[in-house]
DNA sequence: GCTTAAATTTAGACAAGACTAAAAAAATAT
DNA sequence: ATATTTTTTTAGTCTTGTCTAAATTTAAGC
């Protein structure tokens, strides 16, 4: 069973994995963790000798079957306390995050399956962030990022790529939330801002908005 | 802040401590934590540190004011999830403990308070401990151990001294819960048993059970 | 009141998970 | 192809919370 700090990791090291699967440096998960690259390197060996990473000295990491499922795992847990502290106890969803991060390492299969069954069986968390089952399988959801959209196109959003508190807040004072309906009216060449429609309200969009809100075409 | 461990060490000082506020010792600090006397000396050290002890060398512990609100908070933190897992989770009263050992050290006011408002404000656990409120109030239930009461008396279950799962499902098996009434028939001078009437059936209980149920008289 | 027993504390060690500084390997540049 | 920079690893240290073994203090027995 793995430790609090191993699974957060195991997350990490997840998050970190691209679809082509090319190998996830020592450096990225010092980065994402805020830790220092000798205390990847110390975790990513306890993480070898327990069979979650493949590792080669040098070379960088990938998950093993087991080490995949493991953060799939913790990554349920979180997305399904998310749920429950919207749904139920009158959180924002600027707010659930540090609070799942605590939730997410508690350790009971009961717990979390019957969360789950409470909770309806969720397929989303309250950014539009997919919910594994408990077979560890990922709903996939074709999403795309609203700054790929060409001007014309009427889009919904379904998600966000970043979920801090001040992106979700600026989202909120923008009323722009799950569902919410946004049409391209035209993009500037020289900032890659865009001009678009929201709740019948004109409003430009900086690029690096714009990068973070995942969107599906109508 | 107090860490995971901390708070475990003042919930175990708050139980073993007397109405009579008596000095906590050492060694049952150990026993209770299940760990050896010198590793409750060194935490008892960082306790006083904090303030969340009076502490003099070779005599013993006692809470400070301080040290007993975090030990209370603990305490509702533990129940009130107690209470969320057998009422929203389908979790019986003998499966809540080890979870709630968990969910008692995550840290939000208020997840605990919304989870309060969430469930209805409740002032019992599955056990029939009592919830402090959000203030550290402990609401006070006057409550006796069924081995005290006299033949005659009738009685009803309102609570449990030791909430272990094996007693908890012996409970369960002569189907005594929170509410079930109780009648004394008589008591056995030789080994303090009891007979009973429990649902319309004669039971015998033995002296270890008596001393587990509490009760109130009718 | 002295002696033994029990309880408590100290000293030193260890594992987990972090760190800094330095060494080694890999990647990049000229 | 060699020099420089970047990345990664190693070595050694620190803190938290545990341990064992030894020392010290308090309690109990007679």
């Amino acid at each position: 069973m793995a430790t609090h700090s191993e699974e957060n990791y195991l997350k990490a090291i997840f998050h970190l994995t691209t679809k082509d699967n090319t190998l996830v440096s020592t450096n990225s998960i010092a980065k994402k963790m805020k830790t220092k690259a000798s205390s990847a390197t110390d975790m990513i060996k306890k993480l070898f000798d327990k069979g979650h990473v493949d590792y080669q000295k040098y070379k960088g990491v990938n998950l093993t079957d087991k080490g995949r499922l493991a953060a799939i795992s913790v990554i349920r847990k979180h997305r399904l306390w998310e749920v429950f502290l919207v749904k139920k106890l009158n959180f924002s969803w600027d707010e659930v995050h540090e609070v799942a991060e605590q939730l997410e390492h508690i350790k009971s299969e009961k717990l979390i399956n019957e969360l789950d069954t409470f909770l309806d069986f969720p397929t989303e968390d309250p950014h539009g962030d997919p919910i594994p089952n408990s077979e560890g399988e990922m709903p996939n959801t074709k999403r795309v990022l609203l700054s790929m959209v060409n001007p014309g196109d009427n889009c919904i959003c379904v998600g966000v790529k970043d979920s801090s508190a001040s992106f979700l807040q600026y989202l909120d004072r923008y009323k722009i939330t799950l569902g919410t309906q946004i049409c391209v009216i035209s993009k500037e060449p020289f900032d890659e801002s865009m001009l678009v429609m929201i709740n019948s309200s004109r409003n430009s969009i900086s690029k690096e908005v714009a990068n973070n809100i995942l969107i599906k075409i109508k």
